[in-house]
DNA sequence: TATGGAATGTTATACTATAACAATTCTTTC
DNA sequence: GAAAGAATTGTTATAGTATAACATTCCATA
C-alpha cells in the first residue's frame, strides 16, 4: 500500500497537480482491474471533480464542462457521476448535494467527511474508531448497517487559525 | 426527565396515538417556553410529520395537507418545516430529502439516525459514545465541529427477522 | 464486417426548494 | 377600542437537483 496520508487537510499551497495525477492514475488502474471503462468523458469529469479539494454540484460541473467546449446536457454529467460513484471513485456529499473525489478509491470503505463551512474544503476520513462505534451502537439495537452517511461540518484547521468571525 | 425510551424502534403495533400526543404536548410546552408560536398550521404539519415513524418529503406532506382540505402551496409547507427545524422540533434526513419528528425536542442535541431501507422507519439516537468518538476524531485533526449529519441505513430489527431477501 | 451491448446524445419532465411581494393576522401601545 | 408595527400566511413565479424515455453512436467480439 502507499504512503500514509499526511493530513486529510492538505496545506493551502501544495502540489495539487500530483493529487490530480494520482487520482487519475488510480482510477485507470481500478477500472482496468474491474473490467470497466474509464471513457474520456468519465475521466474528464473525474478530473474536474479533482480540480479542488471541494465538493462540486452536478450543474456547476456541467458548466465547467461546457467551458471546455463540450456541449453537454444534465444526463451526461449524472451518468458519469453514477459510474464514478458505483465504482467507488467519488463520493456524494448528501448535505451539500455535491460530489467529491474519493481519496482512497479501490478499497471498499464507508467514509466520513469533514466539511469546512468557511472554505468549503472537504476531508475524507476512514476512521475505523468511528466505524466501530457506529457498528457497536447499531448492533446493540439489532440494526444491520448497509450504508452510512457521516458528514461533519465545522471549521477546518486552516480557517480556525485565520480569524473565524 | 422522562422515562427512558424503551427502544428507538417501537414495535410495529404500539399506541401510536400516544406518540403523537406526546410530541404535540412537548411542542406546545417548548414553544411556550421559548416564546414562539405553534400556530394551528405549524401544529398540523408537525402532527402530519408524526403520522408514522417514517420521514416524509415536503411535497408528500403538501399532498397530505391538501387532502385535509387546506389548499396550500409549497412555501406554506417549507415555512412550517423551517420553523419546526429551527426550534428543534423536527429533523431533516439529508439522505432522503425528508423530514421526521424529533423524539427528544427541547434539548440541544446532534442526533444520529438509523433508517431502515426496507420499511423506511427511522430511529433517532442521541448516542453520546458516537458523539464523543466524532469529537475525538475531529479534534485530533484540529477540526471544530459545528454540525453533524449521521445517517445510517440498513435493516431495522423487525425487517431483519422477517425475511430479508 | 455483422452484431449485440455499452455508452452517449437529446428532449422533456419530475422532484426539491426558495425569491419576491401582497394580504392578513396578531400583539402591543396609546 | 384604534393605530402601528411585526409576524404569519397567501400567491405566483422561478431556481436548483435529478431522471425518464428514446434515438444514435461507439466498440468489443465473433
Amino acid at each position: 500500500m502507499g504512503m500514509p496520508m499526511p493530513s486529510p487537510f492538505p496545506p493551502k499551497r501544495h502540489d495539487h497537480h500530483a493529487c490530480i495525477d494520482e487520482a487519475l492514475t488510480q482510477a485507470k488502474a481500478i477500472c482496468l482491474d474491474q473490467g470497466c471503462r474509464l471513457t474520456p468523458q468519465r475521466e474528464q469529469i473525474l478530473e474536474l471533480l479533482w480540480q479542488e479539494h471541494k465538493p462540486i454540484g452536478a450543474y456547476a460541473l456541467l458548466e465547467q464542462l461546457r467551458k471546455t467546449g463540450v456541449n453537454a446536457a444534465p444526463p451526461t454529467v449524472y451518468r458519469a457521476l453514477d459510474f464514478l460513484l458505483s465504482h467507488g471513485l467519488i463520493h456524494r456529499i448528501e448535505s451539500l448535494n455535491a460530489y467529491t473525489g474519493c481519496t482512497t478509491p479501490g478499497t471498499p470503505h464507508r467514509g466520513q467527511f469533514l466539511v469546512c463551512s468557511q472554505c468549503q474544503h472537504v476531508a475524507e476520513l476512514d476512521d475505523s474508531a468511528i466505524d466501530h462505534q457506529l457498528d457497536a451502537s447499531a448492533r446493540k439495537l439489532g440494526f444491520m448497517i448497509e450504508h452510512q452517511t457521516v458528514e461533519i461540518s465545522g471549521l477546518c484547521p486552516h480557517c480556525r487559525k485565520s480569524g473565524h468571525e
